[in-house]
DNA sequence: GTCCGGATTACCT
DNA sequence: GGTAATCCGGACT
């Protein structure tokens, strides 16, 4: 089964394909190197456990849109929205390996004092890439603004309970590349 | 209208 | 490893 379909039918299973795609905007290219699969209606850590809002009514869209969101008042995140209209769930991309564009990436973060800091967390990159709420609901695979390119696939992948989140954890939905745990957003002690 | 908490980051020890 | 900063969305009175 090829991302497409993933998306539209099994967002953990996507979540885990879509390490090694690329991240493109503009003149800034970066890998997929972590994201984590919500969903409903069983993962209470989903934002849209609890129904649609105005907030997240983007994730009740089609498959493949962008669902961007702002929170604790100061960063936004970037979301792939998957499952079929009606059933809300999404991938959050947590890290990405920067590639291309560094300077410009560097010039938005300029908290940054390692490469690793560009975007080694759902924030730092969407900051990095000039990611906001104005690119909420743009379709991420047509090819051209904010979107998806595939990559080299990734073989050796860890797996361990997402994030940041208070209920749910018991699910290892946090997908890392294994080669790449140098740009991952947190150390990967309880990954295996 | 008010209150609480958050899919985080940055900075300090 | 711990915690302050920061402010919007959602739930509730």
């Amino acid at each position: 089964m090829n991302l497409g379909e993933l998306l539209e039918s099994d967002v953990v299973a996507a979540a885990r394909h879509l390490l090694g795609w690329e991240l493109r905007f503009g003149p800034l290219r970066a890998r997929i190197v972590e994201a984590e699969a919500y969903r409903t209606p069983d993962d209470p850590a989903c934002h849209a456990h609890r129904g649609q809002t105005p907030r997240n009514a983007t994730m009740f869209g089609p498959a493949g849109k962008a669902y961007v969101y702002f929170t604790y008042g100061n960063h936004w995140m970037l979301n792939v929205v998957a499952h079929e209209p009606g059933n809300a769930a999404a991938v959050l991309i947590r890290a990405l390996e920067p590639l291309e564009g560094l300077d410009e990436m560097r010039g938005r973060r300029l908290k940054a004092t390692r490469d690793e800091d560009l975007l080694s967390g759902p924030g730092k990159l969407c900051q990095a890439f000039g990611i906001t709420g104005e690119l909420d609901g743009v379709d991420l695979f047509d090819g051209q603004g904010l979107h998806l390119v595939e990559g080299a696939a990734v073989t050796d992948v860890l797996t361990g309970s997402r994030i940041g989140i208070t209920s749910g954890k018991e699910w290892p939905w946090r997908f890392v590349d294994a080669k790449a745990i140098r740009w991952a957003s947190r150390p990967i002690k309880d990954l295996a």
